[in-house]
DNA sequence: CACAAATACTTGTGATCGCAACTATTTCCT
DNA sequence: AGGAAATAGTTGCGATCACAAGTATTTGTG
């Protein structure tokens, strides 16, 4: 059997968000760099910053970061480093590592938190439109919903 | 002035898209692994393939693939080393170097690419739907504009 | 209870990638 | 023509991250 390629407008979205994927990344990282910290760090912070007493086991951070055991304790050393944030033990379970906002990593929070929120408005939900916040936010709980159903996660 | 925050339905559509997509490229990493190779390798093939010749510079190759010039070095290492690639120099100019598709390669290319393609059909061209793509297409279109007239790229 | 299996985390190692610095070559300007 | 500036590429270095292996602790099972 010969391959189903895409047609010409498959074709043309494929690319289209393809292409446009990296640049608004990298939007994104620009913004937040501003602030001295990486989208990974923000990303951090505000799992953190949700967290009940600002604090989240080491495994459950890393579910939530999409990032592996060791990633996570490497992004963390930076972190704990640069003082945003701190390790702890749990007593009720010794294998198990906090990682604990610290005052300063809330302030760095407040302070980029605004800034980011503004980033996404601009690169993403002006450029967008309400419709189209609405329609991307649908299109994309689709691929979504077909990815849970199919990948062996 | 307080924060402009994000209203719950855009909160959903930010979090829809941007908790789907490490997901989605996770997805079509997994497929193109049946290959031994990684999607940044494929991306250099299908690039290579579509090229005159099979070649292109590694500063035209660098800034297609949106790779530093340091970046796009090594990952050719690899490839070279994989018998994909090799470089040729270029008489017009002395200072160029061409990345040139080998017969392994093209090879390699013509395995990977029909089952990429069904990745994409599969992982994003169906659940969306016709209209979806179609939606989609143009959404991402709105973004790529905008980030075009506002990045100083 | 005891021991196997599962869980949580860290460390060693290697891949990917960007920035800064460097070499080589070409282009531009006077 | 001649020298400054731009362009093409590589290398050193450091940051990020995953996998495999190893340690420590807890859970589950006979």
């Amino acid at each position: 059997m010969t391959t189903n390629w895409l047609s010409e407008s498959e074709q043309t979205a494929w690319r289209n968000f393809v292409n446009t994927m990296p640049d608004l990344d990298a939007a994104f990282e620009a913004d937040v760099a501003a602030h001295g910290i990486t989208m990974g760090d923000y990303t951090v912070l505000v799992f953190l910053s949700e967290a009940d007493d600002h604090r989240l086991r080491m495994c459950d951070l890393a579910a939530s970061l999409r990032l592996s055991p060791s990633g996570l304790t490497r992004r963390l050393d930076g972190m704990v480093k640069a003082g945003w944030v701190d390790r702890s033990a749990c007593s009720a379970d010794r294998r198990v590592m906090y990682a604990h906002l610290t005052a300063a990593g809330i302030e760095k929070m407040n302070a980029a938190a605004p800034d980011h929120v503004d980033s996404v408005r601009r690169h993403f939900i002006e450029p967008l439109g309400p419709e189209g916040v609405q329609q991307l936010s649908e299109l994309f709980g689709l691929i979504r919903q077909h990815l849970h159903q199919t990948q062996p996660l």
